[in-house]
DNA sequence: GCACGGACCGTGAGCGTTCACGGTGGGAGG
DNA sequence: CCTCCCACCGTGAACGCTCACGGTCCGTGC
């Protein structure tokens, strides 16, 4: 039993290791610091009793005199979507560039909300999905707060994704290439997911016959997915474009229709939403629309760094950016 | 100039809003965390002043006091490959549950023992790759140090992927499905990648004629991939398997025989190494050899916890697991 | 009229560390 | 033998916050 301080309730301090050691604190931070001043046999005294205490210096203690860069809490809703890691590495880029730590934090496993408010009091700002508005006083009061895709009627601060310009784009290619009736395929969430849906038919319809596919109550991304390319091909007309609601939708229905023996692009053409990296790593390269995901990082950056230095205001116009979604045109249409 | 506490040098403390409304400390406090025992007019008053100031509470003074879970600073190389995110998930997730935070960074962008040691700061342990050994002190004495994929000469806390018993297995699938030549592709990089090379060689040569084809020069993994498959087609007699050093690699394999026209597994097999959950998205699947990720990080979440209660060594046999290659059997081989 | 209690607010102390000093001792130089 | 300096070490103070008290004031009940 040589770590009684520790066993004791609490942490051992600086002092319980100046007191075993029979130094000062000061001593025993030179030690600890490797800074000059103290004889290599006092040192190694010190270390010893440290040591032996299981001593660690306090990362509070030590902030308070000298605090380090600020931290980032980013709010991510699940990592195993490969939307969320491509999101996380661009804001870990973007605020190290500019002296920010990250911490990242995922929300699938409990209740955003609850989540947030504790992360709160660990961070210096606060950007992701997901995040209470500042209305609700789940967050304090004055922390920087940055949330992305953000609904254009809100008023927080965050960043904006300008769907038109995609959309748009999307529906003038396909046109241009003879589509005359595409399918979007819903999402699994009411919400952010069903909106965008019909946001979108809106956009394509007129030049180009679209229609929803409802989705059905199966466990698995991929089974919801392979059970809206039956009932597409049930149709009548046949769609000759499919739209994933994202892109792991998109993978999942090319795999469908590649196990059905459907040739993409050939007999049917596929489209995703999110406009990920990933998608030129598969063959076929995926056809999606989505923003520039290291732009979105670099605007909530310096959203937050802006409001954490009192260069910008909490909310209003100011600290809104708009991002347009581009049609990254590859392989799969 | 409304926040001159703010311009003028350091951030407002909670005694300059506490002077600006005239009252004390405490009451500044009360009015900030919502506590009971302040009238409404002097709350609002308090909050003005902080508006004022632009005060936010100082999270070391706070965490002095009553510290929260500790922090666990998670170092991986570059979060655009796939392996590195779903690391990330299965730790975050891992750590949650134990309740610690997780502190994510990439080391691609810097110098990773640079980068370790500031990060040692600014935690309470560290896990994850490319670590620095105890041994130069760029990490602070008795510091919880987990990493993964440790060598298994090494003698340092971590987690050892135990290669033999994957290979092995894969090997064994392959010779029974009558496969006579197989062709390992070298990594990028030397060291790690380039051992495992020669060790899945040895332990699949015998039953099978394994070759290495080494790395080009070529920029992008996708240009390296491609030019090995060539110089595996032109090879006699032609590998019947080709294994890419990492299943991104394997990726860019399929890629490229899918261009050329070569049918996966009907012509020509592909074996990945890491077994991320990625590879199950795709069409073909991916066959791949690799740890079970998430029991990679409950051990080292657990070590971890460990080292820091005390309960553990900060070294020696006792910190270190082993986890095994498992044969991940799906499409492509 | 006086004690009592509750609502509101302030004061000292302490959290663990580092910074800027101020000491002490011994050896070298005069 | 005295002085000076350097190497080593210790002492207050400060960092920003919360906790546990202790005060004050006003209204209520007897």
């Amino acid at each position: 039993m040589t770590d009684q301080a520790t066993r004791g309730g609490r942490r051992a301090t600086i002092i319980d290791v100046a007191a075993l050691a029979g130094v000062s604190r000061q001593t025993v931070s030179r030690a600890i610091n490797d800074m000059p001043g103290i004889s290599g046999a006092t040192r190694q005294r010190v270390l010893d009793a440290a040591e032996q205490l299981n001593y660690r210096p306090s990362r509070f203690g030590r902030g308070l005199v000298s605090a380090g860069p600020p931290t980032l809490g980013l709010l991510v809703d699940d990592l195993a979507n490969a939307y969320f890691p491509e999101i996380a590495r661009a804001v870990v880029r973007a605020a190290t560039v500019r002296g920010w730590n990250v911490l990242v934090v995922e929300t699938a496993t409990g209740d955003a909300a609850e989540i947030a408010r504790d992360l709160a009091h660990r961070v210096d700002a606060l950007v992701g999905y997901g995040l209470p508005d500042r209305a609700g006083h789940e967050v304090p009061d004055r922390m920087p707060l940055v949330r992305l895709d953000v609904p254009a009627e809100s008023d927080t601060a965050g960043v904006l994704y300008a769907t038109e310009e995609g959309f748009a784009a999307l529906g003038a290619h396909l046109a241009a290439t003879g589509v005359r009736t595409v399918a979007v395929l819903d999402s699994e969430r009411e919400g952010v997911g069903s909106a965008r849906a019909r946001r979108l038919r809106e956009a394509l319809d007129g030049s180009i016959a679209a229609s929803i596919l409802p989705i059905g109550p199966e466990p698995t991304v991929a089974a919801r997915a392979a059970e809206q390319v039956d009932v597409a091909l049930a149709l009548d007309p046949v769609p000759e474009v499919l739209i994933g609601w994202n892109d792991a939708h998109a993978l999942a229905t090319l795999k469908a229709l590649r196990v059905r023996g459907i040739d993409v692009p050939g007999r049917m053409r596929v489209v995703g939403i999110d406009g990920l990296a990933l998608g030129a790593l598969l063959s076929p390269e995926l056809t999606s629309i989505g923003v520039d995901i290291d732009r979105v990082a670099e605007h909530a950056v310096d959203l937050v760094d802006g409001m954490f230095e009192g260069r910008l205001p909490l909310s209003g116009e100011q600290v809104r950016r708009s991002v347009p979604y581009r049609l990254i045109l590859r392989e799969t249409a």
